[in-house]
DNA sequence: GTCATTTTGTGACCAAGATCACAGAGACAT
DNA sequence: ATGTCTCTGTGATCTTGGTCACAAAATGAC
């Protein structure tokens, strides 16, 4: 077996398949390659499948008309792309940017029906997938109606500790991936200046800390009091 | 066969099964009917099921701490409420509480499973469905920082339109359903006082009007175009 | 009808956060 | 090391929209 199809099972394995459908799958997958901060599709584009993430991470966003975009997530490997357009048959709904070059394996709409139809785990498991991604879009939005901007914040910090956190310590979070706080403000909806002053606040009260440019939570416990609706 | 079953064959039909799916689903769904203004089911409740609305409609909300709400989406019949819960296993993500009298069909976690994995064409459908609903929500939570605030109550007004409107005339849209400035308000995210402001503008302008108590778009191109990203 | 309750309209004020304007720090290429 | 970027910190305004406070309409109950 290829390095590639080895790498895509792991990926689907990680996002919770069995290893048969991880197997299955990854004979119909396209491997594909991307340069870092190039751009996979824009919304608007039509889009006749999705991408697995075998490697790398990359920024889900909508963008103005004036140009400023508002993160819709951050994924990184064992996650899925493009699967809106896919299910509905519609355009693109957002734009999909490479933020680390990437490996991906590309599936096919036809190719992905003929499988899941005669695997209807596959079915449920995207089911599932879709779920969570609705559970996360609905929060940020009660987030942004009822949250002032700290709490935004320290919702955008819990969420890329749940796809980049590594657990350190007693309780204490490292957040394994290089972020802006341009990029922060962009998840969490705000001006980066803003954002700059909330971080120093608990940076002073040593809710997080930076390591070597990698954000560290340590008090998530306040953050996520912060964030709580 | 039953009236129930009827209707309810009818709502799935509506949201798009074929004729002989809607029948099956309907033969494992329980009937259950529902007031106005109580409650189905409130956010963090265990779930093990989803309801079609045969009849009536019903809000989709998340409630803060202190008591403010805000609006995910109002739905009627045809429509599929609580399939975030039963897909993923969580725990219900938002409060679902009747607008008007309802005439729902509840459907089993187990019996969801046991039709769907026997008529992928199910899976399918439902896949469609959640890929919409990730749609408007990701579009929601775009307009809530991109658009001041008579956008996203244009937003609003034109999604009402999508799932109560009546065309009537040349692309006159009458939406056909009593909703007060405050619900608009916690659709829209903002203060019912400057909704009220900005639904006065567009009715001086005669972009909109109302009709014995129903908002009437007589403008809709105006609205899109307010609406615009 | 008449009274009560819920909606709606509008002004005056206030506050959170956006925007502007820089200065200092790091990163990294040559 | 030196210069060029891109990121970060912080103060000083400015603006949108939230909040408060009512009055006027509309709706419903009896």
């Amino acid at each position: 077996m290829t390095k590639f199809k080895e790498l895509l099972q792991d990926s689907f394995s990680l996002a919770g398949l069995t290893e048969e459908h991880a197997h299955g799958l990854s004979e119909l997958a396209q491997p594909m390659s991307l340069k870092s901060r190039s751009v996979l599709f824009k919304a608007g584009d039509p889009g006749n499948g999705c991408y697995a993430i075998i490697e790398g991470s990359l920024k889900v966003s909508v963008v103005s008309l004036d140009g400023t975009e508002q993160l819709l997530a951050v994924l990184g490997s064992g996650s899925l792309v493009g699967e809106i357009a896919l299910l509905d048959g519609s355009e693109r709904s957002a734009t999909v940017t490479a933020l680390k070059p990437c490996q991906l394996a590309f599936i096919s709409k036809a190719a992905f029906y003929r499988y899941a139809d005669e695997n209807p785990a596959v079915y449920r498991h995207m089911l599932q997938i879709m779920a969570k991604r609705l559970r996360r879009s609905n929060d940020a939005l009660a987030a942004r109606s009822f949250l002032p901007l700290n709490g935004r914040v320290a919702q955008t910090l819990l969420q890329l500790a749940e796809t980049f956190g590594k657990n350190v310590d007693n309780n204490k979070i490292l957040v394994h991936y290089k972020i802006s706080q341009a990029e922060i403000a962009n998840m969490a909806g705000g001006a980066r200046e803003n954002v700059s002053r909330v971080l120093n606040v608990w940076k002073r009260e040593g809710v997080i800390s930076r390591l070597s440019g990698y954000y560290c939570l340590e008090k998530p416990e306040v953050l996520r009091a912060a964030a709580e609706l």
